[in-house]
RNA sequence: GCCGGGAUGGGGUAGCCUGGUUAUCCUUGGGGACUGUGGAUCCCCGGACCCGCGUUCAAAUCGCGGUCUCGGCCCCA
């Protein structure tokens, strides 16, 4: 037997009605906000995470030579080949390009729960429109998504590197200097970062307003005691979401990023049900292009976890639709077999979805197998029906029967 | 990379400590009772000890290694 390769997962029909109903609604969404889907290869040059992420990246994600010597590598995420795919061939696109793509990354990780090595992210970019109503905009969808999607048990919080790096560069630590300490910040290890600013010569008052202010959550009233444009800004983002008829956010100051290509708001949105991998979606205003070769374009953009946001679901037991077949055509003995496929076959052009008995079972045997098919009707056709031209509709829930014309079949089963 | 739990038919399980019968039970699948009416019942059939090495007369059971998995750490673009 060959086992699945670690970290994966195979989906059966289930599992798949389950994943391409909230995909759509993704994508449904999506377009319902004005953005339109992109597709980006799957494997590209490992140069292109380097670049983003830096050289230790090579040890988290599936990279390999091929056949012709080139540095591949399976996409560990999305939004470096958008930005790829923009400073390639879409900088002429009229802006703001608002663009969102499904599908599967890959990285080379431990798995445990909400983490798989092959993985699926929505994720949404806006490019080349740096305002406050941009990131609102991103925010908003990321929002309105998780909303329509029916999960109750998750927190927006929206933070601002820049308002820290103000704080940075008041206490004598401006620019690039402050990344590494942004970079502790950020993963809260606190005893390093305060030694960090220390030897940066920053004084005692300094560093304990800088740790305190990391840990400032709540309404968009905790940035009243802060001042400066980054503050206006992160203010402007949320009253336009509040506007949207988001009330579900709140700031947290202590959402940080280290990396240097982040410019400004940052979000992030977890599931607490969730456990040690309950980000379900992260993102913010960045600068990319630079970085491959175009020119400098701001960008908003987020990606949504979508395996952690169905486990979410899962967690909170999210009802959805499932399909249905029609009708289950059950021919009765030898003569009426052709017959059965002319009606399936009329059925499913009319755009009715029709199954048919392929196996030669007896109509008892039939009825249950159109039974656990969950369809609504069975069409039963034997020498009777064919003698005067009809078929035998049963209700599956109630057992009611009734002779329907082959001319009015398709008629009677399309409402 | 680190720590701990686990792996028995398609799914769920008993057995493992204390080695020895035809590996338990439920469910699912196929057929039949039932060549014209399902979800009930009865009967029959198919189907498993994760892999390798070792200990032993004998291994699902004990030991070692590996693989996968679950949970946590690290990391998380």
């Amino acid at each position: 037997m060959i086992q699945r390769p670690r970290g994966t997962r195979d989906f059966g029909p289930e599992e798949m009605e389950v994943r391409r109903f909230f995909e759509g609604m993704m994508r449904q969404e999506a377009v319902l906000h004005g953005f339109r889907e992109i597709s980006t290869p799957i494997f590209e040059h490992t140069e292109l995470f380097t670049l983003k992420s830096g050289p230790g990246v090579i040890e988290e994600i599936y990279s390999f030579k091929d056949k012709g010597d080139r540095e591949i590598c399976l996409r560990p995420e999305l939004t470096a080949s958008v930005i790829r795919f923009f400073v390639n061939d879409l900088t002429t696109l009229p802006r703001p390009l608002k663009m969102f793509y499904f599908g599967q990354c890959f990285r080379y990780e431990r798995p445990q729960a909400g983490r798989y090595r092959e993985f699926f992210q929505f994720g949404a970019e806006i490019i080349g429109s740096p305002t406050p109503e941009t990131d609102a905009e991103a925010i908003g969808l990321a929002a309105a998504i998780l909303e329509r999607t029916g999960l109750k048990d998750y927190r927006i919080r929206i933070g601002h590197i820049g308002i820290l790096r103000e704080l940075l560069a008041k206490a004598g630590v401006p620019g690039d200097n402050a990344l590494p300490i942004l970079q502790k910040l950020d993963k809260k290890s606190y005893p390093e970062a305060e030694e960090l600013m220390a030897q940066a010569g920053m004084g005692v008052i300094d560093i304990a307003k800088i740790i305190e202010t990391t840990k400032i959550t709540g309404p968009v009233s905790v940035l009243d005691s802060y001042d400066g444009q980054a503050r206006d800004y992160i203010r402007q983002v949320c009253d336009v979401l509040v506007a949207m008829g988001f009330s579900n956010i709140s700031v947290d100051l202590g959402v940080v990023r280290g990396l240097a290509y982040y410019t400004g708001m940052v979000f992030e949105v977890d599931a607490p049900k969730l456990g040690a991998e309950k980000q379900i979606c992260g993102g913010g205003s960045y600068s990319l292009s630079e970085l491959f070769g175009g020119e400098k374009v701001f960008s908003t953009g987020f990606a949504i976890g979508f395996d952690r946001t169905l486990l979410a679901l899962q967690t909170e037991g999210v009802e959805f639709p499932q399909p249905k077949l029609t009708a289950y055509v059950v021919p009765v003995g030898d003569t009426a077999r052709e017959k059965a496929f002319q009606i399936a076959s009329e059925l499913r052009r009319a755009g009715i979805s029709a199954d048919v008995d392929i196996m030669r079972r007896n109509i008892g045997k039939n009825l249950k197998s159109a039974d656990s098919a969950k369809a609504r009707y069975a069409l039963i056709i034997g020498d009777k029906e064919l003698e005067n031209c009809s078929v035998t509709l049963r209700d599956l829930s109630s057992g009611e029967q009734q002779s329907i014309a082959f001319a009015d079949l398709v008629q009677k089963l399309k409402d």
